[in-house]
DNA sequence: CTATAATTGAAAACGATTTTCATTATCAGA
DNA sequence: TCTGATAATGAAAATCGTTTTCAATTATAG
C-alpha cells in the first residue's frame, strides 16, 4: 500500500533524456500530477496549471500528459462516466484503487494475479499480453461523511 | 470458461417486466448483441441492425444499450482507444478476456480475487464497492494468423 | 550569440454521444 | 377489436472531450 507521490524532477530528468525540451508548461503539469493524491482530468490539470503559468493551453496539457504516458510516468485511468483521468504510473505490480467520492488513489500490490493469469491462459488458449485490475470505493473518510 | 451466448427471449421478457415496450428496433439489437462472440460498438450494432430494421437510428441504438446495462444484461468494456463496447454481462464472479486482434470475448471465473479485495480493503480503510478486471490478449488463433 | 527545430496557444476540425422535437407505434383498458 | 395515452422512434442539431492545423515563440546545440 503506498501513496502515488512521486518526484517531479525524476520526471523532467526522463523527458530531457528522452530528448524532449524542458519547458515552463511542461514543468507545471508534471508537478501537479506528481504532487497530486488523485487521478486528475486534463481539464483539471488545465485549470491548477493556470496558476502558475497564466498562458497555459489545454491542448499542451493534452500533448504533455500523452508523452508522460508513452514514457511511462503516468498512466490513464476509465472513470465509470467514460472519462479518462491522469495518475502517477503503478510501478511492477502495483493496481489502483479510487475513492468514488473524493477522487482519492491508492496504489496495492496484486501480484497474487499471475495463478489467475496463468489459469486463464491454459484453459482459453489466449497469450495473454495485458492486465487491467482496478477498484473502486470509498475511503475511511467520505464513508464516514457519507452516513 | 464460458462462451458470451445468451439467449434474446430472456432480455426481452426482462425489458417488458421492467415496463418497457418490446419494438423492432430493440427485438433486433437485442439479438444482436445476445449473439454476438465478441463486444461491439454501438456504429457496429448500427451497422447489423440496419441489415434487419432498415429504418434503425443510431440514437436507439445508444438509448437501447442504455436500457440493457441498466438491467444488468450488458456490460461496457473499456477499450485501450478510449472508445466503449458492449457485451453480453458478466453473471457472477465472471470476467472478461478480450482478443486485441479479433475482438473475441471469452468469460473466465474469477473469484480467486475474494481474498486479495479483503486483504486490499483492510490495509486501505476503503469499503471496496466495485472491482474492474479485464484482460487483454490474443486468442489461439490471432496467434497463430499473426506469426 | 545565433540558427534550427521543437514547442506553444488559439482556432478550427473532429468523432462519439446526447438532446430536442415532431412523428409513429405499443399496449392497457374500454 | 378499437382507441387513446404515452412511450419510443429517427433526424437534425447541440454538446463534449479530444485532435489537428498553423503561425508565433522558445529551448538548446553549436
Amino acid at each position: 500500500m503506498s501513496t502515488p507521490f512521486s518526484s517531479s524532477k525524476d520526471w523532467l530528468s526522463r523527458l530531457a533524456n528522452h530528448g524532449y525540451r524542458l519547458t515552463e508548461p511542461r514543468r507545471v503539469i508534471v508537478e501537479i500530477i506528481a504532487a497530486s493524491d488523485r487521478a486528475l482530468n486534463p481539464l483539471e490539470v488545465f485549470d491548477l496549471g493556470r496558476d502558475a503559468c497564466p498562458g497555459l493551453g489545454l491542448v499542451t496539457v493534452y500533448r504533455t500528459l500523452e508523452k508522460l504516458e508513452d514514457l511511462g510516468l503516468v498512466q490513464r485511468v476509465h472513470q465509470a462516466d467514460g472519462c479518462h483521468a491522469y495518475l502517477r504510473a503503478a510501478n511492477g505490480h502495483e493496481h489502483i484503487l479510487l475513492c468514488n467520492q473524493c477522487g482519492q488513489a491508492v496504489f496495492f500490490a496484486g501480484d497474487d494475479l499471475t495463478s489467475l493469469l496463468e489459469r486463464v491462459a491454459r484453459q482459453s488458449g489466449f497469450e495473454i499480453q495485458e492486465h487491467w485490475l482496478q477498484l473502486h470505493g470509498l475511503c475511511a473518510r467520505c464513508r464516514d461523511s457519507v452516513r
